[in-house]
This record gives C-alpha cells, sequence and structure tokens, in this order.
DNA sequence: ATGCCGGGTACGACCCGA
C-alpha cells in the first residue's frame, strides 16, 4: 500500500497536475496540504470520477488539508485540539482498514513560523504544543500511526542545501527543533531517514533559480508509530515532479508499506 | 535576498508562503 503526503499549494491552480500523476501513480492514499480552497469548491469530482474518497477540511484563502483515499474512511477528524479558537485548517485525519487491523493517517500542515519577531512563531510553537498532547494520546492507541504532511521543519542540516543560511529561520532554529525533537521522542520514526543517509529534499522555492541550483529543504515527512514502522518498506522522492509544467514549490513524498487493502474499494460512504 | 516567484482574493493591490 502506498501512502503519499504532497503540499499543492492551491488545488484549483494544481489540479492538472494532480490529477496526471494520480492516473500514473495510483497511490492508494494521498494527503495534501495548502488546498486554498473551502470545502464546497474543492474539485472532489474531479477524484471521484478516478475511484477516490475525498475528505477535506478547508478555508477561505489559504491553509486547507485533505485526505484522497481509495479505500473507505472508517472515520475521519477535523482540526487539531487544545484550542476551540483557531481558525486555521491545518489538520484532518482519516482511519481505514487493511487485513490485519485498522491504520491511521493524520495529515498535518504545520505553521511556518515566520517572521520568528512576528505573532506567527509563538503560534507555530503551540501549535506544536498541542500537536503533541495529540500524538501522544494517538500513540497511546498502540496501533499503526502515520503522522504525515508538510511540518515546516528542517531536522538536521543534512536536510538543506545552505544550512548556515537557514539557521535561524523558524523552520530551523533551536525552539523549533528543541519542540520537535520532543515529539519524534514520544516514539516516531522518520521513515526517509530510516531508509537513507543521502540528502532528499522535497522544496524548491520558486524564486531565485533554487530548483536550477538545486537549493532545496526537506521539510516534508513521514512519522511513523512503531506498528506502522514494522510495515515500512521504502520511501521514494520523485524530485522530476518540481521541474514539470505549473509545479508546486513542493514534491510528492511517498511511503511503501505491507498493509494490504480489505478486499475492493467502495464509494458511497457519507 | 523577510518576497526575486506564485497563488489567493477580487479586479488593483495586498496577504500569504519558506
Amino acid at each position: 500500500m502506498r501512502i503519499v503526503t504532497w503540499n499543492i499549494n492551491g488545488i484549483k491552480a494544481r489540479l492538472p497536475v494532480i490529477t496526471s500523476w494520480l492516473r500514473q501513480e495510483k497511490p492508494e492514499i494521498l494527503v495534501l496540504q495548502e488546498i486554498k480552497s473551502v470545502d464546497e469548491n474543492f474539485p472532489r469530482e474531479s477524484f471521484e470520477e478516478l475511484g477516490y474518497n475525498v475528505q477535506t477540511h478547508g478555508q477561505k484563502g489559504f491553509n486547507g488539508v485533505a485526505i484522497l483515499s481509495l479505500m473507505p474512511f472508517d472515520e475521519v477528524h477535523r482540526g487539531l485540539p487544545g484550542d476551540k479558537n483557531d481558525p486555521q485548517a491545518r489538520l484532518i485525519e482519516g482511519v481505514f482498514s487493511h487485513k490485519a487491523g485498522s491504520l491511521r493517517v493524520c495529515n498535518i500542515y504545520l505553521p511556518n513560523g515566520n517572521p520568528v519577531e512576528s505573532e506567527k512563531f509563538p503560534y507555530k510553537l503551540s501549535w506544536m504544543d498541542r500537536l503533541h498532547e495529540f500524538v501522544e494520546q494517538r500513540l497511546q492507541l498502540e496501533e499503526p500511526f502515520i503522522l504525515l504532511g508538510d511540518f515546516n521543519l528542517i531536522p538536521e542540516a543534512i536536510d538543506c542545501h545552505n544550512p548556515k543560511g537557514w539557521w535561524g529561520d523558524a523552520l530551523y532554529r533551536p525552539e523549533s527543533l528543541e519542540k520537535f525533537r520532543r515529539l519524534t521522542n514520544l516514539g516516531l520514526t522518520d521513515a526517509l531517514r530510516a531508509t537513507t543517509n543521502a540528502p532528499s529534499y522535497t522544496f524548491w522555492d520558486f524564486q531565485a533559480g533554487a530548483w536550477r541550483k538545486n537549493n532545496g529543504i526537506r521539510i516534508d515527512h513521514l512519522m511513523l508509530s512503531a506498528q506502522a514502522t514494522d510495515q515500512l518498506k521504502e520511501i521514494k522522492i520523485p524530485r522530476d515532479v518540481r521541474g514539470w509544467d505549473k509545479p508546486s514549490d513542493h514534491v510528492p513524498v511517498e511511503g511503501e508499506f505491507n498493509f494490504e487493502p480489505v478486499g475492493e474499494t467502495v464509494s458511497g460512504f457519507d
């Protein structure tokens, strides 16, 4: 079973790229960040035609997350608990069945946090505190759990082309990394780093020829519970997608797992 | 290089992103 994360930077502008990629790749699950759409305007039919079940958690103008799945959703949860006044749509979770049990897939778009001097940075840190609480509860379930998405965090120097240039940015500074390590120390495995020590970028800025110069960073991650790590086969990052027509500034990150779907996929829920 | 692109809203600039 293939489970993929992709920050697509606007569903409206990216629909042709995503549908052609889906026709080619047909992953069981694709999670999207930055759909920049309200739920009513999400082009769900374009994905349903391809056999996908669609669940969204959108908002007007920016942010917004979605899960596309060939398998039916057993459960859907929207929003990160811990602040009822937080209007930003950055988390959606789906629960699925596979032959040996259940699989919980939580898609996040973690706040960027820049500029560090603005209110955006404390928002990032408090969002990470809320995520910590949430993940702690999820891990107590002792089941396959995949926390994936755009973390807006550069884990280590190897994960950026120019570490000295990035150091101090909200994506790569002590306060952010301390909370990130506290989170992963709950018992999450970085799937990419479990399989390779090679530099593996997932984002290249639109500006300043970043793609041409390979001036990239790795900020899109699959973080796995022990029960999910046991089933991990490999991680692939199809970086060529960054060179397609009208690309996102992020590329997909694909996880291949030993989970097997239950029978035929069916639509018609919800 | 705290905005050079690129997408959003809304239709002329501004907000947002990493």
